[in-house]
DNA sequence: CACTCTTGTTTAGTATTGCTGATCGATCAA
DNA sequence: TTGATCGATCAGCAATACTAAACAAGAGTG
């Protein structure tokens, strides 16, 4: 007898044919959900048992979606979507006194965590994570309850709100500001290493030595020379180990300038950049009284620092 | 090591948390699935392992959701909404050319069966399954792409567009418009069976024959006397056998009063009635070309027998 | 109060489903 | 052509889901 169960397509198939749908290959949907190719061909065969037409043209090299899979894919998407989402919030109760934020690394160690104790005195009965990891994958999100990125704010898929305006500029431990080639003047730095933070690269309007040298007119110092670092606390603790002189981001140096470990040496040096820290977490997730506690008091904390930087 | 599929629950478990939820029942979730309340409870444990809380508040009676599972049913129910529209959707391609239709019984067999032909004609290529039910249960909306129903239109979760007003009329066998007891007048059914049309019953303002009586002030006839029939169609069999004057609905008895098979004795005996036809389908279901090819067809049909009716 | 009915739980055993690992065939690039 | 890659297939095995039966815990009844 026909009942409404014979009506809903196998799940466990569908969770496959998504995975195969979305990357277009079988052999990486079985390398999403740690199958064998095999196992995912069996569950795609038996989807399209179910529904009684192909749903990938085979091209032997490759497979496409066919017009039954195109139109019920979104269908299938939103539902995975919800069920995700579902599944957060039957956790909730489970996870209540903890919040799980992925931060970019730089900025989780600079900003972050020295003022998570502030937190927990506010709020003694929830505990932050932090989780430091670069980029925003679906594995990062799926854990943590939201995220604090550097960019421009514009995540697809995601929503997202600003937390803070990056500035730039060249800071140093106080040792460089003594003895005979002490810097004084922008034109001092042809004595000294110029530590260069690659991770602002991809950000046209955050400055490098060589445009910001450039839009001062200093003459004589070579703006390409000296060491690359791939994230910006290396910069950072080079510069305050007094290995030179970094172009550095204000949020990730602030505490350090602020203790005296390290100093500003010229006046006008700070250049506002586009990129920023945005507040950053999937469309339609719920976000729990604790989530919303922490980011209101990291925001709170991002205007503080407003106030007093630069 | 975490992946993201290790983030989504369970997926059968869901399906058995969904039916739990909805009846308030495990025994009730058991039946409609198929399985013992043992596979029940099993799969909503593993569920709740997956939670880390409980999604119900066993109270040895009966069951109640938690607060957490309350938060999650709304999403998991869209979810399942989308997976069922999903099927349908890939199903589309092997279901072309084939139309079905749930229909309330009498209104099938007695007007919608006996046009079909006409479609077939229209629509050469499509061919139209009939399934008469009553009710509009999931399963039967599972089964048909869309329903044909008697009511008043305000079906929740569903879509519904009329098709059809109803009016009711004395009809009988044109025997008995002969002989002694000729029926002319409506104080000479006295002398004649009066039939009853129980499914009737629930819409106020279809008039049963003592307020058919009443309404025209007709003495001496006994309005509740005679058979009773759950099901408009066997009264209007039993009228046409010449058994007795049957209150009728026009779109059932139609066709029988044009072969002649029926007569209406009285000029003015019809009322319009609050109930009546409406084409019902699931909010959201996505309708195939076929499918609106034929609702257009029943429109159509619908609207020459308002032209030639009454 | 005992009795019974109903409902959910548990457990051991079984059936079904899903997966692996090996092999094959097809396609594409060199 | 060869070699590489990808999907299909099949037999055997592993994990999952289910059943049947015994059990426990209210709720209603006499």
């Amino acid at each position: 007898m026909s009942d409404p169960n014979d009506r809903l397509p196998p799940l466990n198939a569908l969770r496959a044919f998504e995975a195969a749908a979305r990357r277009l290959s079988f052999t990486q949907a079985a390398d999403e959900l740690n199958v064998t190719p095999g196992a995912i061909s069996q569950q795609i065969r038996q989807l399209e048992d179910y529904a009684g037409t192909p749903l990938f043209k085979r091209t032997g090299r490759s497979v496409l979606l066919t017009d039954a899979a195109q139109a019920s894919l979104p269908l299938v998407r939103e539902a995975f979507e919800r069920i995700s989402e579902a599944g957060r919030i039957m956790q909730a109760p489970a996870r209540k006194g903890r919040v799980m934020v992925s931060c970019a690394p730089s900025f989780a160690a600079k900003w972050l965590a020295p003022k998570l104790d502030g937190f927990h005195r506010e709020h003694p009965d929830t505990e932050a994570w932090i989780s430091a990891d670069m980029g925003l994958t679906d594995f990062t999100m799926a854990d943590a309850d939201f995220a604090i990125r550097y960019g421009r704010g514009n995540y697809d898929g995601l929503k997202s709100e600003k937390l803070l305006d990056e500035t730039v500029l060249p800071v140093c431990s106080p040792s460089l500001l003594e003895g005979p080639d002490a810097i004084r003047r922008p034109e001092d730095l042809r004595h000294h290493t110029l530590l260069h933070d690659e991770s602002s690269e991809n950000d046209p309007s955050c400055p490098d030595w060589a445009s910001w040298l450039r839009a001062r007119r200093v003459e004589g110092v070579d703006g390409a020379r000296g060491p690359r670092f791939n994230q910006a606390i290396l910069v950072i603790e080079s510069a305050a180990a007094g290995r030179g002189v970094a172009l550095a981001k204000q949020a990730i140096a602030a505490a350090d300038l602020a203790s005296g470990r390290l100093v500003a040496p010229f006046a006008d040096g700070s250049t506002l950049i586009d990129f920023g820290y945005w507040l950053v977490w999937p469309k339609g997730r719920h976000l729990s009284p604790d989530v919303r506690d922490f980011m209101k008091w990291v925001k709170t904390e991002a205007t503080k620092g407003e106030i007093v930087g630069v």
